[in-house]
RNA sequence: GACCGGUUCGUCUAGGGGUCUAGGACACCGCCCUUUCACGGCGGCAACACGGGUUCAAAUCCCGUACCGGUUACCA
């Protein structure tokens, strides 16, 4: 029998990064034997559940690329389904009416009054007193109106037991389950039930899931049990903590946990994914960079963890807002990554941040006119509009070119919009940190750097083009720039560091000769002589 | 409390009786490269939870303890 696997979310918040290695791992599994990878999606706490969340869950699979198999399954649809197996189930003898009022609990107190309930003195689940009601008096209480909610009747004495894909063999006393709730007194289908309805209707033949379900699955089996179907295969995942090894929660962790956080926060989708499917999992060998293709390749359930795994992230640390891993992981898909396919992603950046323009769609750099460009930039004030000599040369070449350079020491592809902007703008800002360190510390560089520019002026001539002149090269610029250095008797670091400064805003970057070339001769020598840095 | 799991560097992990004076990655530190650096190169720090067994031999098998986690709902 070919496999099917689902990945079953409840669509009340965000996807929990969690639930998106839930389901990588199902996706994974479904690929690597050929099966099918299914969605359901869990939505019959009513209550909670929201139409947003399930388009957030939506996005978040397609962000990572777990592309699902055949129709999304809505829980909520099936529950006529589940309460008639509820009453099958009832008719059969396997289940009964439990007439005992339902409490009324508030949210707060839920998980009190379970801890509450449990600590008392070991409790007998079979002395349910509605257990063995008579059918007559039974038939009699429901006529009469009252309600009641329908529970499995677990056998007296036995096991449930099963072998568990990773956590191996997992045997459980009857006694130690209780008589658990198939249906509520109002009618809805509760979750064991509609897990196992599902899982039988939609043909699954391998549930893998949070080791959260481990001591569930003992309830499942007894209601496989009693409908008289063979359970599927099983393997628990184990959980992903947070630092304190406490539950990574939302509430108490905030955006961390979010999928989607990352999402918009320059991550690259195959470098997540990759981070994430080495959770909890390794193919035994020295490598951490696996594409899809080999992550589904060497994938393999008995090869999964069974000790829960940290996610490292430090709180109030910017630069380690998540896990360091996670963070180098990305950085390394950013320079390593074929530039065809980072191409599209920074482009994405750079649009959400209004730096695109149309004409790093251009091959050639001909019949540009400035003003024309000029009228496609939305957010340029007057003044630029005028003096963008550099447009000319900004094609689709000179954005690949640029894009390939500056991403050698980037994390995360918002720094191609924040780091990198005086690359695609004018209006950048500059790192004081920079400023002190490469401008105001050595004074004399604000008159050497204008004093550059003119050289720069001078030497590369509006011919270059011709090929009469030299063109602004790194080469050639850095024949002039050493003998500018030398004429000023200083260091060459010191008119580097101060030109990269007022060129980038920052004080890293690539080598500054090919900064100069690929700022270009016109905005080096516009941005050297501005005195906006130095005034800041 | 009961039941069920888990425990290798700070974190992710390799390992499944001898090849382990425990390997890799991230982070951190140092050196080198260099016009800068968060790139790159080299190196360093750093772990088998504890106690008993079994065995010629245990990180690996068994038992116990400790600690951590999960479940214990007419939530999912």
């Amino acid at each position: 029998m070919s496999v099917r696997v689902r990945f079953a979310p409840s669509p009340t918040g965000y996807l929990h990064i969690g639930s998106a290695r839930t389901a990588l791992y199902n996706y994974l599994y479904a690929r690597k034997t050929g099966g099918k990878f299914l969605l359901r999606i869990e939505d019959t706490d009513l209550a909670r559940s929201t139409e947003e969340s399930t388009r957030s869950i939506l996005d978040g699979l397609a962000w990572l690329g777990l592309e699902h198999d055949e129709e999304i399954v809505f829980q909520s649809n099936n529950a006529d389904k589940h309460r008639e197996t509820a009453r099958q189930l009832l008719a059969e003898g396997k289940a009964y009416r439990d007439f005992t009022p339902k409490e009324a609990v508030t949210e707060k107190t839920v998980k009190e009054a379970i801890v509450e309930r449990a600590r008392q003195t070991e409790r007998n689940h079979r002395d349910n007193q509605f257990r063995d009601l008579s059918e007559v008096e039974s038939e009699t209480r429901v006529a009469s109106g009252e309600p009641f909610a329908i529970r499995l009747k677990v056998p007296q004495a036995g096991k449930t037991s099963f072998e568990d894909a990773v956590y191996g063999l997992q045997e459980r006393d009857y006694s130690d389950t209780e008589d658990l709730v198939l249906l509520r007194s109002d009618g809805h289908p509760l979750y064991n039930l509609a897990v196992v309805c599902d899982d039988i209707e939609m043909g699954i033949t391998h549930v893998i899931r949070g080791q959260d379900h481990l001591t569930n699955t003992h309830k499942q089996l007894l209601i496989y049990q009693a409908l008289g179907v063979t359970p599927p295969k099983f393997a628990h995942l184990p959980l992903i903590l947070a630092p304190n090894k406490g539950k990574l929660s939302k509430r108490k962790h905030g955006e961390v946990v979010s999928l989607t956080t990352y999402r918009d926060n320059g991550f690259v989708p195959a470098a997540f994914r990759n981070f994430l499917a080495l959770l909890g999992w390794s193919a035994g060998e020295e490598k951490e960079i696996y594409s899809l293709e080999e992550l589904i390749e060497k994938f393999s359930l008995d090869h999964i963890h069974r000790s829960n795994a940290i996610f490292n992230f430090h709180e109030n640390d910017p630069r380690h807002w998540t896990d360091d891993k996670a963070l180098w992981m990305n950085a390394e898909y950013i320079r390593t990554m074929p530039l065809e396919e980072l191409l599209p992603l920074v482009k994405a950046e750079l649009k959400s941040a209004k730096l695109w323009r149309e004409e790093y769609n251009s091959i050639s750099d001909l019949g540009f006119g400035i003003a024309d460009m000029a009228s496609q930039k939305g957010d340029a004030g007057d003044s630029e509009q005028i003096s963008d000599p550099a447009s000319h040369t900004q094609n689709q070449e000179w954005y690949e070119r640029t894009v390939d350079l500056i991403r050698q020491r980037f994390f995360t592809l918002k720094d191609f919009s924040s780091q990198g902007r005086a690359y695609f703008s004018e209006d950048y800002d500059f790192d004081p940190a920079a400023v002190a360190k490469n401008l105001t510390k050595f004074p004399d560089l604000r008159e050497w750097l204008p004093e550059l520019a003119d050289r720069f002026e001078a030497e590369f001539d509006d011919t270059e083009r011709m090929g009469s002149s030299r063109a602004f090269t790194e080469e050639h610029i850095e024949i002039v720039v050493k003998a500018f250095t030398e004429e000023k008797g200083t260091k060459l670091g010191v008119i580097m560091n101060g030109a990269r400064t007022l060129l980038t805003g920052v004080a890293v970057g690539p080598s500054m000769l090919s900064v100069f070339e690929t700022i270009g001769k016109d905005r080096t020598i516009m941005r050297l002589r501005s005195q906006v840095a130095w005034n800041a």
